[in-house]
DNA sequence: TATACTGATGCAAGTAGATTGCATTTGCAT
DNA sequence: ATGCAAATGCAATCTACTTGCATCAGTATA
């Protein structure tokens, strides 16, 4: 995404063009993953604005709909919403392990058929797993492959 | 659950039986959906134990497996594991509008079928869903009743 | 291009929920 | 009945999120 689309794309959206937009806006365009207000500040490194303004920045792009706040464990990731993406949200996983977040790939929405008074809530709701990922579910493995018979 | 088998259950896994222990355990188990520590807090009323022994209750019960912590909007709540859930768990709905949680009747897992590195990963991890409740999705629509296509 | 208006920013304080250290109390095995 | 490890009470700490207010700067306008 070039400085001037982002330029542009703010400016549809009735916001001043600024530094810190576009530093923040940039990066959330280019991150395959959604990120938390503190690996953005990480990312960015030594910069000339406050910390509020970075935060008061991710709330204002997700206000507009330019990205979408996603709570997970506590942590508020904000993840840019791409064109294709307004309707169908992916899945999200979180690892209770190590705290890694990925998109998931799979469109596992439309395997599910939903009925009944929470049907429509459902169809529209985003959709989190949480649990291992397979990285920490190997990492298990080798530490302790034979005797996790420690009862039920 | 009688106060009987409460003792047992805590006895089981080497925990000591206190009154707050008693307590909180009888809530969880008859709350239908999972309780956070304000919530219980509240149910509990005035005791004559601090905030803190309710806390460490909770972790300490869902330490052992008697419960299971679910991470909900930056919110720990804690429910109660039935013996049929030790594997199953069912999905969890989080209203982003009005903050109700509910467990889902729904056995949405099993109309999955996962491939690939994520498998397992998502075979065993907890679901949740987050968006508008049935009740909150209804009081939209009495607010901007035009463009609805209403159905269910 | 200079000006004014309003939105954006910096600083610092404040909130909520989760978590911990340590001294004291208490369940419970003996 | 007694001793010891576990449980508790109290108060402090931490992390992430939020906000109030004075100042600064992007941008529409002349």
């Amino acid at each position: 995404m070039t400085r001037d689309e982002m330029k542009t794309l703010l400016r549809d959206r009735e916001l001043r063009v600024t530094g810190a937009r576009l530093d923040v806006l940039g990066l959330l365009a280019e991150a395959e993953k959604p990120l938390s207000f503190t690996s953005v500040m990480a990312t960015l490194g030594e910069v000339d604005y406050a910390a509020t303004t970075v935060y008061r920045t991710l709330v204002t792009l997700s206000e507009v709909g330019i990205t979408r706040v996603l709570g997970m464990e506590g942590i508020d990731r904000y993840e840019f919403v791409r064109g294709e993406q307004k309707e169908h949200h992916h899945p999200h996983f979180v690892c209770e392990d190590c705290g890694r977040v990925e998109c998931l790939p799979v469109s596992v929405t439309e395997a599910l058929e939903f009925q009944g008074p929470w049907a429509d809530s459902l169809r529209k709701a985003s959709l989190q797993f949480k649990g291992e990922c397979p990285d920490c579910l190997d990492s298990k493995e080798e530490v302790a492959p034979s005797k996790q018979n420690h009862q039920v």
